[in-house]
DNA sequence: GGGTCCATGCTAACAGTGTCAACATCCAAA
DNA sequence: TTTGGATGTTGACACTGTTAGCATGGACCC
């Protein structure tokens, strides 16, 4: 877009207003250009405009600082799966178009989603998990997975995660196609419903 | 053990005599400790015993002394497969066994496995790949998947990986049964032979 | 054997990093 | 209006990867 940011053209008091926002925004848009671990404090602070040391009035250590932006990708992710969800009415069709939305949010935010996994801090699997993907997952695998329902949100999550991966790592070659195929839920869960031969091509 | 190192008890002289190889060797002796990101060229040249820039007649530069690192990875993690799979006699036992000692692996030496694969510069599918592992899990594929055999190879290593990773970042409890459950064939290929269930238990 | 070459080691230095301590500024409550 | 705490700054420290230039000593040729 072409119109000019309005927020703040005058080079800031002394106080800067937001720093944290500013951090966390100015971060996330340095992790569409390089890997977390090349990300360094004082560059993130120049890019907005503030003293190195500035960042420890917001966050106790950097690791604290890429929790956030972690946090931030969570959501961010959630939120990717839940719309490519309803974008085909949910149910059984849902189901896998989150794991594709999965993947393709992991191929369109690399660093964003490696850092999420690496510094998320979640000890938990989706089955305990709050946020918005885990809810959705699990909410699936009940309503197909019957009796295992839990097996199978795992080997479903594993399933994408791990393509993911491969993917980003360069194992595989980052083809949507190869997504669909590797993701079909017909070959990888035959006995759930709706995956019998005479669904849509 | 308490049996001294027999080799070179004098303080060295000027030159190493295998400097590469003990770099490597210690590299992956650190990997048991730490994160590959937190190992420095510097310690790493002090516990050999040499000044840090002697590391780099033998490495062009750090990335180059990881992908070392790595190359030493795949050997150990084809041959923790390999020998997992003759353990059970091969065959479709084998397949399962190669998957589970795959994540086995990973638990075993989360750093170094995280390495393999962030900087192993494989650029290439197992369909291609020249390695142990690789030439094992499209060979087990070819015997078992029929025409998907190459679906079936990638869906495999996918959920394999994934469940390790997601293991790794502590996303699921590092637990043996969990590896067992979300490995099964009999529930991911079920349509495979040797799959029904009159298997052992 | 003597001489030379070069692989392999070393020291010194540079820019850059995360982090701490001490000081500066400004908003807001007493 | 004064004062205190939140939020910024400068300066410094130890550490990092990397480069340039020098030192050593074993291997080969005469």
């Amino acid at each position: 877009m072409l119109t000019v940011s309005t927020s703040k053209i005058e080079p800031r008091a002394y106080h800067h207003g937001d720093l944290r926002s500013a951090l966390i925004e100015a971060g996330l848009a340095l992790l569409a250009g390089s890997d977390a671990e090349h990300i360094s404090l004082r560059e993130l602070a120049r890019t907005v405009g503030v003293s190195p040391t500035a960042v420890y009035r917001h966050f106790p250590d950097k690791k604290a600082l890429l929790a956030a932006l972690a946090e931030a990708g969570v959501a961010l992710l959630g939120e990717a799966q839940r719309l490519a969800s309803e974008a085909v009415g949910g149910g059984g069709a849902g189901f896998a178009a989150t794991g594709r939305a999965y993947v393709r949010f992991a191929l369109a935010h690399p660093a964003l989603f490696r850092l999420t996994f690496t510094h998320g801090g979640y000890a938990m699997s989706p089955a305990q998990s709050s946020d918005a993907a885990s809810q959705m997952l699990r909410g699936y695998a009940e309503q197909f997975g019957g009796a295992d329902a839990e097996r199978l949100t795992l080997q479903a999550w594993a399933v994408a995660h791990g393509l993911a991966m491969l993917m980003l790592d360069g194992r595989l070659p980052p083809d949507d196609a190869l997504i669909d195929r590797v993701l079909d839920t017909k070959t990888l869960f035959p006995a759930q419903p709706g995956n019998s031969s005479d669904a849509s091509p």
